[in-house]
DNA sequence: TCTGGGGTCCTAGGACCC
DNA sequence: TCTGGGGTCCTAGGACCC
């Protein structure tokens, strides 16, 4: 039996939360890639620069003028921009310039949530006294980031994270926005659907059927509308959305959930012999364990991905009884998910082929059972505190909700 | 739109348990 | 013996994000 410890049972809730955050950051860098090439080599300046091959990683704004765009086919692209400088991908250069911005973050506000390499929420709430506006402080942040590390940076500037986001869109590149306070609904009401989180192509085609144009659209819809439309869950998050309720704070010491690998074989995939796509496989898990040793993770659930001659897509997984990071047992769970996918793969054909590992750390989180039913000290409880303290960091302690096995450690605080 | 590589979260059904 | 309610875990698939 696993005992919940839960923070605000120890001290309430609303004594822990803070108010809402008065200034959130939204930082992005402007076509990231592409941007860290046209630094590295000033013959790329003002030039369409697309970096990867195949298919555009990224594409400079005077590329993007042209209406290439990330995720396109690399052929496409050249016949929107035949005079494009196409540049092979340095992921080293990329993470390099990465961790130098990062580090202009942190030094901001010690309160940074990741959301991906080239971009993060910064809370700069309580910095007024000390840094000065947010704005002021945005601004100084572009700066830093142009001077130190040399590449352009857009800020949007809010109270809540998803405003700041929206703002950093609207304007990017280069560029700083604010939206005050007193604003917000007037900036939020006009945009089209796809800018709400969660709303991508199926989800705006769903809507539009249904007359939904704009974030003033959805906003006239109940939530138990919207849940029948797109889910409950997703339902639950335009409503909010739409509203503009967004409760979540900006939170630090997140983790991975998985580690995964994946290589697109093309048409070639078929010709393989068993013995070459083993290789592959071989290669893809080394790389994984590899990454999960270094970061001092383990998993439980390997997860094959295969994807078709057509495109159609199928995941198989495993789950082991025991969390791991070991090349051997990880490599033995793939190949018997690849053995009994053998018949899927000689019907449709194979053009790509990936493995995640997930799960990760759940034997952590089985540190913390306690036993049920029976008196439990406050010596024992801190104890385990303390360990998931040390495992999944003090910001995350103090303002999530550890729930059975599956810490919901980045989940927001519910209204109080 | 003819497609990389790395992730996140949600849904739903079945097995199993009390 | 039959039936119901409530819960967890695993698997597979889908949508979305950068």
């Amino acid at each position: 039996m696993f005992v919940s410890i839960d923070a605000s049972a120890r001290s309430p809730a609303s004594a822990l939360s803070p108010a809402p955050p008065a200034a959130v950051l939204h930082a992005d860098l402007d076509s990231f890639y592409a941007s860290v090439e046209q630094r590295d080599n000033p013959a790329l300046r003002g030039q369409p620069v697309i970096v990867g091959g195949g298919v555009v990683l990224a594409a400079s704004y005077e590329a993007k003028a042209y209406g290439v765009r990330t995720a396109m086919g690399g052929r496409q692209a050249l016949a929107l921009c035949p005079h494009a400088v196409v540049v092979p991908p340095r992921m080293a250069a990329y993470s390099e310039a990465s961790d130098a911005v990062f580090e202009v973050f942190r030094d901001t506000t010690p309160v940074v949530e990741p959301l991906s390499v080239d971009e993060a929420f910064l809370d700069v709430s309580g910095l007024r006294r000390v840094a000065g506006t947010p704005v002021q402080i945005g601004a100084r942040l572009r700066e830093r980031v142009r001077e130190e590390v040399g590449l352009p940076i857009t800020v949007g500037i809010a109270r809540t994270k998803f405003l700041a986001k929206v703002a950093s869109q609207e304007a990017k590149p280069d560029g700083l926005l604010l939206v005050p306070p007193d604003r917000e609904l007037a900036f939020l009401h006009p945009l089209p659907v796809r800018r709400l989180w969660g709303v991508g192509a199926k989800t705006a085609d769903k809507l539009r059927v249904h007359g939904i144009e704009t974030v003033a659209d959805v906003a006239e819809l109940s939530e138990t509308t919207l849940g029948s439309l797109v889910g409950g869950a997703m339902g639950r998050q335009l409503f909010a959305l739409s509203h503009n309720v967004d409760r979540r704070r900006v939170v630090t010491g997140r983790r991975r959930r998985s580690v995964g690998a994946q290589r697109a074989l093309g048409r070639a995939g078929n010709t393989m012999s068993a013995a070459e796509v083993d290789a592959v496989v071989v290669n893809l898990v080394d790389r994984i364990t590899r990454r999960m040793r270094t970061a001092g993770r383990t998993g439980r659930t390997v997860v094959l991905r295969l994807r078709f001659d057509d495109f159609g897509r199928a995941t198989r997984s495993r789950t082991m009884p025991r969390a791991t990071a070991s090349t051997d047992v990880i490599l033995g769970a793939a190949r018997a998910l690849v053995a009994a996918a053998e018949p899927l793969v000689a019907e449709r054909g194979l053009t790509l082929i990936g493995f995640a590992v997930c799960n990760i750390d759940r034997d952590g989180a089985q540190q913390m059972e306690l036993p049920f039913g029976e008196a439990v000290d406050m010596t024992t409880i801190d104890a385990a505190v303390d360990r998931v303290r040390g495992r999944y960091g003090n910001a995350a302690l103090t303002r999530g909700v550890l729930l059975g096995r599956d810490p919901g450690l980045e989940m927001p605080m519910l209204p109080d």
